[in-house]
DNA sequence: AGCACGCCGACT
DNA sequence: GTCGGCGTGCTC
């Protein structure tokens, strides 16, 4: 770098008037809307996308040139003198158009989307002493080719055919087992033949080494992961390779959408319905959407994979925006294996000790062991009991810094919140009263279901798998294996478990809670259960062994679990669409979520209520609240929030940004805006 | 985001 | 008397 700096330095002497000298404006990787402007000596060229060194304020940071020729907006007294140019790096005309893209989607600063492209600083700083060059080979495209059935072929063939559209999007719908992964991998030999890269995107790492082991089988190299546990030196080389072009097959979580592809060829979204993909924290978005929006600006096809496609998928396939084909089972068996219910209601009547499992669950629980098959506890809970309080005086164990319980957890000894990760050591005696051994445990968690099996069936081996007792993917393979080996019995999980691992000896499921997450602030809450328990009833049996799967539940009638009953997911879709077009509700219509915050509570109130009355009056537009929100209180700081509303045929981020600028927003009060909200929390 | 500046409380 | 809290404002 010093020698870069000199050279700029005589550059600019060599033409001493700065008014010669041209202006550039450098977008930063800091939360900042506006680009700043630096003088470049005239002798050096600069273009779009370039990456330069600049001194901002007392610090050196890199930023990637934005525009140049323009007449700068501040006295040129002001300007400085850009310090270097990043040689090597430049950021693509369609990463550009993409990073501008989701700011303006997003309503987030650009600079703050640039900080996401620019995520490892360090690759733009040279090594002290060379490391060891990983090589990325390229996927041989006739390696291994798979023997696909006429159904897939088909499939394939459709896939190519959409590559000379340029962008198109295709959801591939196919139930678990009818070879989905073979037919995207198949349609993804095509970019390779061209050299160009390809990304698959997961909705979490975990399922990662199992596509990338089969990629692996296909084309004769491993893929190139990313993800956020790499060390700096793996994200520091597959940056670099992906941006020079080199590393053509990336696998990835939501952040993989935006690393700096030299020629993006396909990107194909993999359990497209999964409300992971949706991000919530910083710049909130959905990586689905986003995805498909990368895809539109490269011109290149997207391809989006479910078994359970959400309602906004299905939506746009119906307005042909997309296109759908449909994969059916190879073995001709059943979607999902036979369910049945157990109706809680009626249970609960008889006046027996009470379990969380009930009786005919246990009953089939204990056929399943005996006939030395292996059973699935289900429910998405983690800890031993969401909510306890003092049997003596009543207090309720609440986070003091946000407004919810904290949760009793054995496994470290302790009640955490699982809000912000506030934990205290369980103590025996209560801070209220003075009460001692007073805990009173309420409702269950997966300890507690744990317990309740030791307690009631103790030579049945089991296992929690959970984010508690599962921390990574090392000791998710050792259990893996070890249910495997039939070391296990019984697993009892949360949503960890609905996802990616498949178990042949696995013929029960059991879930505790179907009514679990059917009530609560969230629009997609019909849609969200459907898919988790079609998921995890889809973990019993497959092939030759019958599965059996036992919803308990108090609300045998409501329609999710009516049509989970009846296989019927037609219905189900039809009487959700149809239950969203009434209420006006996304994808019919377009909605936002406003989320104020603050340390100080009257401030909060008052903006958000500011802000309300402030709203554009327009019969299009809805405005819901402000109200606090349902978690008021996050880490010491009080939240409001509001709803908006519009039809689909304007743009929700242009009504929000003309309203911003109407109402003055105290420094004090943070506004966080979230398009296509999925939690109202 | 970072960093400086600035204005009020408890300490060697 | 100063050290240090974090509220406010600025960075081309």
């Amino acid at each position: 770098m010093p020698e870069q700096k000199q050279s700029v330095d005589e550059l600019k002497n060599q033409s001493p008037q700065a008014e010669k000298n041209p202006c550039v404006s450098i977008l930063l990787p800091l939360p900042f809307k506006d680009t700043y402007d630096y003088l470049v000596p005239a002798s050096l060229p600069l273009i779009p996308g370039m990456i330069v060194t600049v001194e901002f304020g007392q610090r050196h940071l890199n930023g990637v040139v934005w525009s140049v020729g323009k007449t700068p907006d501040v006295p040129v007294s002001k300007l400085k003198y850009i310090s270097g140019i990043v040689e090597g790096f430049s950021l693509s005309p369609e990463n550009l158009e993409f990073l501008k893209w989701v700011s303006s989607y997003t309503m987030s600063p650009l600079g703050t989307i640039l900080k996401m492209m620019m995520s490892v600083p360090e690759v733009f700083t040279p090594l002290k002493r060379p490391a060891p060059q990983r090589i990325f080979p390229a996927p041989d495209p006739s390696f291994n080719p798979p023997l696909l059935e006429p159904q897939q072929i088909e499939a394939v063939a459709f896939l190519k055919s959409q590559f000379s559209r340029g962008y198109s999007v295709t959801l591939l719908d196919g139930v678990t087992g009818s070879g989905k992964t073979e037919v995207y991998l198949e349609a993804l030999k095509e970019c390779f033949l061209k050299k160009q890269q390809i990304l698959i995107l997961l909705p979490q790492i975990s399922l990662a080494p199992q596509i990338a082991q089969r990629f692996e089988r296909r084309f004769g190299v491993s893929p190139t992961l990313w993800h956020s546990s790499l060390t700096k030196a793996q994200r520091r080389e597959s940056w670099k390779q992906i941006h020079s072009g080199q590393a053509q097959a990336i696998i990835g979580a939501r952040s993989s959408l935006f690393l700096p592809y030299a020629n993006l060829g396909m990107i194909v979204v993999d359990e497209e319905h999964d409300p992971a993909y949706k991000q919530e924290e910083g710049v909130i978005y959905q990586a689905r959407d986003l995805a498909v929006a990368r895809a539109y600006l490269e011109k290149i096809s997207c391809l989006l994979a479910s078994a359970t496609p959400s309602l906004e998928t299905l939506y746009n396939c119906e307005s042909e925006k997309y296109q759908r084909i449909q994969l059916k089972s190879r073995y001709g068996v059943a979607e999902i294996p036979a369910i049945q219910i157990i109706d809680l209601r009626q249970l609960s009547a008889r006046k027996e000790k009470k379990y969380w499992i009930s009786a005919p669950l246990a009953t089939h629980l204990k056929e399943t062991i005996a006939a030395g098959e292996q059973a699935l506890i289900y429910l998405n809970r983690r800890g031993y009991a969401p909510l306890t309080l003092c049997g003596s005086c009543g207090t309720k164990l609440q986070c003091p810094y946000c407004s919810a319980w904290l949760v009793n957890h054995l496994k470290h000894g302790k009640f955490i919140c699982h809000h912000c990760g506030h934990n205290v050591s369980v103590s025996k005696t209560c801070q209220e009263c003075g009460a001692e051994e007073s805990w009173v445990c309420c409702g269950p968690g997966v300890e507690r279901i744990a317990e309740e099996l030791a307690e009631r069936f103790p030579s049945f081996r089991t296992t929690i798998i959970s984010s508690d007792i599962i921390e990574d993917a090392d000791a998710m393979a050792q259990i893996a294996e070890k249910i495997h080996n039939h070391d296990i019995d019984i697993i009892i999980g949360t949503q960890m478990i609905a996802k990616g691992h498949h178990f042949p000896n696995l013929t029960l499921v059991g879930i505790i809670d179907a009514d679990l997450g059917l009530s609560g602030g969230d629009l997609r809450a019909s849609e969200k259960t459907y898919q988790a328990l079609h998921q995890v009833a889809g973990r019993a049996g497959r092939e030759e062994k019958t599965g059996h799967v036992y919803l308990q539940t108090y609300a045998p009638e409501h329609p999710v679990l009516m049509s989970l009953l009846s296989g019927d997911r037609e219905t189900f879709i039809a009487q959700e669409m149809e239950s969203r077009e009434r209420g006006d509700m996304p994808p019919f219509t377009r909605l936002a979520s406003l989320i104020f915050s603050s340390r100080h509570r009257e401030a909060v109130e008052l903006t958000a209520q500011t802000f309300a009355r402030n709203a554009p009056r327009s019969q299009d537009i809805l405005v819901l609240g402000p109200s606090p929100a349902p978690l008021a209180v996050v880490r010491g700081k009080y939240r409001w929030r509001m709803l908006v509303q519009t039809p689909r045929t304007i743009s929700i981020q242009s009504v929000i940004h003309q309203w911003m600028k109407q109402v003055k927003i105290p420094t004090n009060v943070k506004v966080k805006i979230d398009i296509d909200p999925y939690s109202f929390l």
